[in-house]
DNA sequence: CGAATAGTGTCTTTTAGACACTATCGG
DNA sequence: CCGATAGTGTCTAAAAGACACTATTCG
């Protein structure tokens, strides 16, 4: 046996002490032309009965990447697959949880409310993010939940991001509501229309939907190159 | 005792099954107009011999959070006290390293190489990127090396980041070429020199230099609000 | 027709690129 | 004065904001 396989074999992960490692998320969702997070009540101590993130332990057997993990989390409570997914930053320190040393690899996710599976939650699990941002999160959740909204805000200045948050055809005028209510201001509509049509983010199709007093046309995401991002961002 | 702290008392980090967790560190210089990065001979098993990202365990007993294990592995193999330092993301698979399921956050640090204490370093433990990206690293490096000089690039193109490899006092001669070794390219010189001075992220000094043929005026960094980024990115 | 919503025309502003030009030094 | 490096003047181009305007529908 070669020196390397005799080490690996004789090598106990437990010799060391690590921290205690998680995953957390940021679930978004447009409810009522408002901007929602998901949050449950933790029905295990520590921090029993708060409110907290979405998130949990790692499972090494069945997750082959944290990416999984994350998509698995998410799939239990929302029965969405295929949400918008990206990792935010990692947050670790000895204080932030009381059983010791730990990490959280945070990420955010954007889904399009029609798409969830109600059966797995109860309606009073999303809340409101002007509410959420006021109430006393488990942890250290507050301060994970300011990092994720301010990468989404951040994003939403300078991509388009916001898309993942409609269903696959959509009004303009939707479209530009939506990174109103994230923004929390309202957009020039020339402005707006000329950047994502321009940039090819999106394209029309030959359908339109009467919404409100008059017809619009529905358009569709072009999937355009998940890193694309507009030659300036929107005034701040 | 109250439940919550009779329920930390029996906590067991170990109970649970948790992943290793290590910070990595791509640390960038600049060396004879050419951009450098640390990497260091493993001395241990496994995968001893080969060259890696400076970088370990977190020290659970001293290290108060992830950026502290970070500025103490740089300063370290260093010396340096005060680099500009960015978590860069999160690295976690069951395949990375042959102990097992494994995550690493990945910074990136960016010093001014005469800051170095030489004492630690041999020379050939800085390598020219060109050449590093060629070369075979320990477990999964090249990509975290490559995940890292993607985000220095990035923010290069839109922020004054690369400041951060030079000296306090600067010609914007110097400071140009340090973004064109960056990018790979050359960067037209009004332009450049408008964008730095309109947005204030350098002032003139009244102090010169004759580095070449003539002086130069010697500018020094405004310390600009860290996430200051310009309106628009240099061109691509 | 009037109110409401969808959508456009076009002028200005901001900031980057192009490129020819001037300035200052050593030899 | 020449070559090299530092630095500027000014035109053009791209993309965002301002804002007045037209278009379509319902009642």
């Amino acid at each position: 046996m070669s020196p390397e396989k005799q080490f690996i074999k004789n090598y106990n992960a437990s010799d060391y002490e690590v921290p205690l490692t998680t995953v957390d998320m940021a679930i978004f969702s447009i409810i009522d032309q408002q901007l929602h997070v998901l949050l449950l009540k933790r029905d295990a101590l520590p921090e029993k009965d708060k409110l907290a993130l979405p998130g949990g332990f790692i499972d090494l057997k069945n997750d082959n990447d944290l990416e999984e993990t994350a998509l698995r989390k998410l799939y239990e409570k929302t029965g969405v697959e295929l949400p918008y997914l990206e990792q935010v930053e990692s947050i670790g320190n000895g204080s932030r949880d009381p059983r010791g040393w730990s990490v959280t690899i945070l990420y955010f996710a954007l889904i399009d409310i029609t798409k969830i599976n109600k059966k797995l939650l109860s309606n009073t699990d999303w809340h409101p993010m002007e509410e959420s941002e006021k109430l006393s999160l488990a942890f250290d959740h507050n301060i994970l939940l300011q990092k994720a909204i301010k990468r989404l805000r951040s994003k939403t200045l300078y991509t388009a991001l916001p898309i993942a948050l409609l269903p696959k055809k959509f009004t303009l005028t939707e479209l530009q509501t939506i990174f109103e209510i994230i923004l929390d201001k309202k957009l020039p509509v020339k402005s707006f229309r000329r950047r994502v049509v321009d940039a090819k983010v999106v394209v029309g199709t030959d359908e339109t939907k009467i919404s409100g007093k008059r017809f619009a046309q529905l358009f569709k995401s072009t999937g355009i190159d998940k890193d694309f991002h507009f030659p300036r961002p929107l005034q701040d």
